[in-house]
DNA sequence: ACCTGAACACCGTTCAAGT
DNA sequence: ACCTGAACACCGTTCAAGT
């Protein structure tokens, strides 16, 4: 039996329970057992409310998404927006490390996180890019800062070596694509 | 018992199995047990072997990163020789997605690969990075290239659209990272 | 010295039985 | 209608007991 009151269960406090647990020991060391523990519930009854583990982590994905605050359409030079975009992206990225990283190699739970893709766009388009390069560059753009941000919150970078400023490297990185789209599309 | 004949298991054995499995299911679906049948062994002779699945994982590892060849020093543009690295990187990581995929980001698994990181200096310092900067502009152009093959492997960069030639996608990717370069530091 | 069965502490998920 | 105990088919790893 559990100790709760009679109330059912929330979204709102199931996945405030699974951010906690995926921040603690990642998406691996998350499970339905433990997230029933931290919600004092059976485990049993969470596939009343959550198809299964995946269902799980979708919901908690969706929830940090929504999160994401796009940079406004003002007049701001072209390479201004793509920094703003670019930092946006990580401090999403960071608030949940974890669960970024885990989510950014499954294809299939990756989504649109509000309007992302259209920013970018409109973006590329200003620096230049040709309508047909258009789908090519914004995919090679996006798996190369997401390769530095999954560097960064794996670990990967500090092994790595020559970045013990992650906020300098980030800037000198997000510089390095500028300087490409400026020497290739201006 | 196990139908095995009386010669213990060797290293080589070992090891090709487990790329066997790891590459039908990734190292997520890899486990003692399975490969223990798949070797016709009990379960709990492996640990007579190898110490636990880490050091297995990393072992697949070492053989793996032993076939990485280099490119030669030969006095070709740097722009080519970047473009020689990458490919050579990439076709490793391609040749078993799944254990790249996952080593890449373990950062405790990630070792210099036959002195894959002087080359990279030799190349950068050619291309005009100045010592100081070599080892930031080294990390960030590794995860810059990381990124896309982890998109590539994990099916992401089909996902995301704009790549149907994924060949031609990388050979872009790495055009991007040669034209940054130059117009930073040429 | 080498091998291994049973066991422990975990998983995700199903399902029949309870209220 | 809602909940849940027991069960199933898995894990990695330990350890005492076997040869």
């Amino acid at each position: 039996m559990s100790a709760r009151r009679g109330q059912p269960l929330t979204a709102e406090e199931i996945y405030a329970a699974v951010l906690r647990l995926v921040d603690a020991g990642g998406v691996e060391g998350l499970s339905m057992r433990k997230l029933a523990a931290e919600l004092d519930v059976n485990p049993m009854s969470l596939y009343h409310h959550v198809e299964n583990k995946d269902a799980l982590v979708r919901g908690a994905c969706a929830t940090v998404a929504s999160r994401l605050r796009l940079p406004p359409d003002d007049g701001a030079p072209w390479q201004e927006q793509t920094r703003a975009l670019a930092r946006a992206y990580r401090s999403i990225a960071q608030s949940h490390p974890s669960l970024w990283s885990y989510v950014n190699r499954h294809p299939a739970l990756v989504e649109d996180e509000g309007g992302m893709w259209e920013v970018f766009n409109r973006i590329l388009v200003a620096a230049g890019v040709p309508a047909d390069e258009l789908p090519r560059v914004r995919t090679v753009l996006y798996t190369f800062v997401s390769g530095f941000l999954s560097a960064e919150t794996d670990g990967l970078l500090g092994e790595l070596g020559g970045a013990e400023d992650f906020d300098a490297a980030f800037e000198g990185a997000v510089d390095l694509i500028v300087a490409g789209l400026e020497a290739r599309y201006s």
